[in-house]
RNA sequence: GGGAGAUUAGCUCAGUUGGUAGAGUACCUGCCUUACAAGCAGAGGGUCAUAGGUUCGAGCCCUAUAUCUCCCACCA
């Protein structure tokens, strides 16, 4: 018998220590059941995870019951990103220190300890959420293991090509000290001016316009562009300018970048002050001229200016011009900069020698893996597509930081040649071990390679990463392709991109078949929630100890597939009733089944109906779950539960507590289809709410069907030959009881009311006819007149009530 | 500038092969019915953003338009 109440707090849990301990959720390596591979996101250690984070979990989880429930041998690895500039940057947030204000070991071990008070917070969080993840063991990206992987991939990819060392320019963070990729950088709208300034003529006293919004990088001007079809300023090319206030002269070169349309239609070139300078320095082959050190501060190209930050040089600057009257006017304008996505600051180009991995002479290979995989929703694949189509940086490997992967690398001192590591040294740190040989040119003495790898070279190795707790054969391609990759929108051109790149050029393989890629939950104003803002409405900790896990997994596994959603706690009421509804509906109907033992027996009309209901929905759950339609796949199955509460039971209670009138093979009939649609709808319940539909299943199920697990236990499938006819039949059954049920209402009766006598007309009586001790318990009828034609209700004299 | 999505009841949103507009919630009217008042029954409430088109038939397909959100590019 179940409990009059259901206590959330105690149950949840208790079946989330028994799940622990008895390893239900272990994947079986000898198992010759398919394999289910999913390839979980790792979250990035980097601050308290949100709602929006525990709404995508969600949705992996219940496609990982679901395929457990259908007999797969599901591998559900847990991994932590720990290492990298995100932590980095939290853990300097967290000090209040730059890393480079420590010495380095000194702020690797901050870096590790820091990480692991949050992880143990990650796993207290998903243990209690009942995520079915194996928890016993997981992955680390700062660990030795992933070190050795991550090191191997380096030398595999370097040996086939793909990798190249470049002194080249790159996307530089001032502020984080350290080159970053093109997936990094995010826009912000800046307030800002367009400055209007005189570039004089040599010789002349004449000067043409230019416009610029970087004054600060007049000391950097390498020349100055016109288009080629710009008869207008033609004249200029045989000419040299003057660089305002710095006084140096420079060339004056067409390209047809040049927009003759845009500021003065003459623009000036720096190198590097944005991407298209970047293009015309290689075009052009112009000289580099770096104005500011790798800090943000000004160069002594800058004059007077050296040591200035950017912000305050540009202001600096202008006031100069001013006061020289070099300055025509100024417009105000909001414009988009390119910022680092870690620390919101503007983003420079700086010419340092980095690690690339090619990725834009492969861009037509990229772009149809992304036609290949099977995104889930479809529409995702565009912005896949749409990325790699924009791609125009190659992808910086290298960080100038601290706590990351080491590149295996050293170079001779004497010559400067790159020395790879031993693969079977792996992992090395190159500031403390050695290499074993000698350089070629003889020199045994070497200096490290100080970079660390870019967090995503190595979280784009997941699928070996994770593999290997299993397989423990490291670089490895055996298990791929994974079946899922699970994750926010976001990192489709992150995370999804990089694990392609590598995954191609390691094996020649796609990573995985399917993608779900789940929307974002936003605040209630609908900005984007995030690690570092508490805009949430509560951390997911308290939310699920105010409401439970079910009831937040049941919120979550509402979202559409895709879809941004606010988030409101409001919406956790309809969970919680349904929790409700599913505990008072099981008690009810298990208070029937005690001592019952399954067995066939012929089947009164309404209980076949219900079955044929049953497996028509069970087709359509399965399929929604098999394309990743959770959202779907739940309302289905509910709306189902609803119908089976409000009107089944309504109609066969009466059957069920009373043999003796009914017929004890009658009553037999409604115990074997209690039986098994209570079943069937506990284990198509049991991935969205795992809790409470174990705790019913243990009460009762479990011993008959002898299971560890209703999450173990497979779905109940009824067959899939559905007999569309009785189904119909069936619902106009219930249209009576609801004309019934309107008739008492309207004339503010009790449901419970009995009447002389109904009358229906109707083309299927026969079959009305076999339901007929159901219908008149339900309607309360004496008598139930037919008539045939079409379908018509008539309520006979009410019998009011005689005390 | 390129791309994706959204626009359906007062509110939040479903609606996946084109076939009489759905749910929850709110409001209203009833009902203590041998599980559940965190419940049950019933009622009202919608030119499915706008304008065209295809079709016997369009919320759904096509073409424009409007408003909003997001991604990317531009960012002299």
């Amino acid at each position: 018998m179940l409990d009059k109440k259901y206590n959330f707090a105690e149950k949840e849990k208790k079946w989330q220590d028994y799940w622990f301990e008895n390893d239900v959720y272990k994947f079986d390596e000898n198992s010759n059941a398919p394999k289910f591979a999913i390839d979980t996101p790792p979250p990035t250690v980097n601050g308290h995870i949100h709602m929006g984070h525990l709404s995508s979990y969600t949705h992996i989880e219940t496609i990982a019951r679901h395929h457990r429930m259908k007999g797969e041998n599901v591998y559900f690895p847990f991994g932590f990103d720990d290492n990298g500039l995100p932590t980095e940057r939290y853990v300097e947030k967290k000090i209040k220190k730059h890393a480079s204000e420590l010495e380095r070991q000194k702020f690797i071990e901050i870096c590790l300890d820091e990480t692991r008070k949050l992880e143990d917070e990650f796993f207290d969080l998903y243990k209690s959420t009942g995520f079915s993840c194996n928890l016993k063991e997981h992955y680390s990206s700062i660990s030795l293991n992933t070190q050795k992987i991550s090191q191997k991939s380096f030398l595999d990819l370097y040996k086939k090509g793909y990798i190249y060392q470049d002194k080249a320019p790159s996307l530089w963070c001032t502020e984080c000290q350290t080159a970053c990729a093109q997936s990094e950088l995010e826009d912000m709208d800046v307030e800002s001016t367009f400055n209007y300034l005189k570039f004089f003529i040599k010789g002349k006293n004449e000067y043409v316009t230019v416009a610029t919004t970087r004054p600060e990088m007049l000391c950097g001007v390498v020349c100055v562009f016109i288009n080629p079809e710009d008869k207008k300023n033609a004249h200029l090319l045989k000419e040299k300018l003057i660089v305002p206030h710095f006084g140096f002269e420079v060339p004056v070169l067409a390209d047809e970048l040049v927009s003759m349309e845009k500021g003065s239609g003459v623009v000036m070139c720096c190198t590097f002050g944005d991407n298209v300078d970047k293009e015309w320095q290689r075009k052009h082959n112009l000289e580099i001229k770096e104005c500011f050190t790798s800090n943000g501060r000004m160069t002594a190209l800058a004059k007077e200016f050296e040591g200035l930050p950017i912000l305050a040089c540009r202001k600096a600057v202008i006031e100069k011009l001013k006061e020289e009257d070099l300055l025509i006017k100024q417009e105000n304008i909001t414009h988009t900069v390119s910022t680092h996505d870690r620390c919101g600051t503007p983003v420079e180009i700086e010419v340092k020698k980095q690690w690339f991995i090619d990725v834009l002479s492969h861009k037509q290979e990229l772009y149809d893996a992304g036609l290949k995989l099977n995104w889930h929703p479809q529409n995702m694949r565009a912005r896949y597509l749409n990325w790699v189509e924009n791609l125009s940086w190659n992808w910086c490997i290298s960080r100038q930081r601290y706590y990351g992967v080491p590149f295996p690398v050293w170079y001779c001192k004497k010559c400067g040649k790159p020395i790879f590591a031993d693969e079977k040294d792996l992992p090395v740190d190159p500031l403390k071990d050695k290499p074993h040989k000698k350089c070629e040119c003889g020199c045994g003495e070497f200096e490290p390679e100080t970079d660390v790898m870019d967090t995503w070279a190595t979280s784009s190795l997941t699928p070996q990463i994770s593999s290997d707790m299993v397989t423990h054969k490291g670089l490895d391609d055996s298990f791929v392709p994974f079946n899922l990759r699970p994750n926010a929108h976001d990192n489709i051109r992150v995370w999804d991109f990089y694990t392609i790149v590598k995954s191609l050029y390691h094996f020649g393989k796609l990573p995985w078949t399917d993608l779900m890629i789940s929307g974002y939950v936003t605040s209630s104003d609908g900005s984007k929630l995030s690690k570092s803002k508490s805009n949430g409405s509560g951390s997911p900790q308290e939310i699920v100890k105010n409401n439970s896990a079910d009831v937040t997994r049941y919120w979550a596994n509402n979202m559409a597939l895709g879809k941004d959603t606010a988030f409101s706690l409001f919406e956790f009421d309809n969970g919680k009733k349904f929790v409700n509804k599913l505990w008072n509906a099981s008690k009810f109907v298990l208070s029937f089944l005690e001592d019952y033992t399954p067995k066939e027996v012929k089947l009164e009309t309404m209980d076949a109906w219900l079955l044929e209901k049953y497996k028509n929905l069970y087709k359509s759950f399965i399929k929604h779950l098999d394309t990743y339609e959770i959202s779907l796949a739940l309302s289905e199955v509910e709306r189902f539960f609803w119908d089976f509460c409000d009107n089944y039971v309504e109609l066969v209670k009466r059957r069920l507590y009373n043999p003796n009138i009914f017929g004890a093979r009658e009553c037999e009939s409604a115990k074997y289809t209690c039986y098994h649609v209570l079943l069937g709808m506990l284990k198509m319940f049991s991935p969205f709410v795992p809790h409470i539909t174990e705790e019913i299943y243990q009460s009762y199920y479990a011993k008959i069907e002898n299971k560890i697990s209703i999450h173990v236990s497979g779905y109940l499938d009824l067959g899939d030959k559905v007999d569309k006819s009785v189904l119909d039949k069936g619902e106009e059954v219930l249209d009576i009881v609801s004309a019934v049920r309107q008739f008492k209402s309207e004339n503010k009766l009790s449901l419970k009311t009995e009447v002389e006598d109904i009358t229906i007309t109707s083309q299927n009586c026969d079959f009305i006819k076999k339901a007929e001790a159901d219908l008149k318990g339900v309607a309360g009828a004496r008598k139930i007149n037919y008539k045939d034609g079409d379908f018509k209700v008539e309520i006979g004299k009410v019998i009011l009530e005689q005390n």
